[in-house]
DNA sequence: TGAAAACGTTGACCTAGGGCAATGCTTTTC
DNA sequence: GAAAAGCATTGCCCTAGGTCAACGTTTTCA
């Protein structure tokens, strides 16, 4: 059950199997159908989600309807509603799975206490927000001046994989394209 | 010379002021003028900015020489290429001031030594990842899905003193709007 | 201090991409 | 396994905002 989790710390940091096994106890185990709803709008987030199998969607609505999609994660990735995580105020934002799956989960008190406590856990946790703010970078930079046939190639060349894992929808609100056109580039691709 | 540094950090974590001397003693003032490059575009990043009087500004240029402008930081703020900092990879972004400037900078050895020697300045450094990860994710999901008037509504919401402090031409590189178009909107505010 | 360069604003025009709707196709549900 | 709901694709039309150019103003620096 914790064979991921194990692998993911082991491959960012040396650490002995008690104080694996100790940081696993800490996560429970949930299993999620798909387009499963883990936290809503006016929620505040008390969880950090690990996933073993399957995938999550971080996403908001706007006053108009229209949907954005700010984060996917995959099997053996982390995922949660990191800002209302950190300062626990409502998230103004969705998370769901988008397929059937088991996710593992830590509450918001364990997650930090480890971080206090644990050095390895605190240095993940640090590798956790840097990866973040980077690819947060990247996008800025990523999206802004480009036209809608070149946020496709960047999407091809940077997750590859997400054009074929979710829907066309779905890949248009991270990409900030309506379906429509998301569709017509991918005809002339 | 180092008053507004030990006052940012005094209003982040408790500190005994030996260890705020001590960690004061690493950054070394930097005086620039206006317009003056701190990195280059194929330059590797070797150290962290603070402002003390003045500003800097994050920006990039794509292929078609469009500017996209990432991050600005005024007086009592940090500012660096994190990304190329953090991997040591080459920024792919230009740093420079936009103003006369006193800045304090530290070296990026020094910078993670405290960071690992320093509880406080781990807590520090973590702090300034989190916001700068939630800062981010804000900006994508504000960007995204709001057309021109929201976009710089959005601004005079959270960053008022951007719009009078920097030039029109750099707000719009911020914003993703062409000059001309953040004109008219001013126009019609 | 004065010439030159850079910037802000505005008008006229143009185009990328969004909205909407029609038509399959696929997935879900009971 | 049939009905319904949701999704992808595509054509037609339209609009937000970009480009380009002109002009006045501000800034720069020799």
């Amino acid at each position: 059950m914790y064979s991921l989790l194990k692998a993911f710390i082991k491959s960012r940091t040396s650490i002995d199997d008690a104080s694996l096994d100790s940081i696993c106890s800490h996560f429970a185990l949930v299993k999620a159908k798909r387009n499963e709803l883990l936290l809503n709008y006016s929620d505040t987030c008390q969880h950090y989600y690990f996933v073993n199998k399957g995938s999550i969607r971080l996403y908001t609505i706007n006053k108009e309807g229209i949907e954005t999609t700010r984060f996917f994660a995959f099997e053996g990735g982390f995922g949660t509603a990191l800002p209302s995580l950190i300062d626990q105020t409502p998230a103004r934002e969705y998370m769901q799975t988008i397929e059937k799956s088991e996710l593992l989960r830590i509450s918001r008190t364990d997650f930090y206490r480890l971080v206090d406590t644990v050095p390895q856990f605190a240095f993940i946790y640090r590798q956790i927000l840097e990866l973040g703010f980077i690819t947060a970078q990247k996008r800025i930079y990523g999206f802004q001046g480009f036209d809608a046939m070149e946020k496709v190639k960047w999407l091809v060349q940077h997750q590859p994989n997400l054009l074929t894992r979710v829907s066309n929808k779905m890949a248009a609100s991270y990409l900030g394209l309506s379906p429509s056109t998301l569709s017509r580039i991918k005809a002339r691709l």
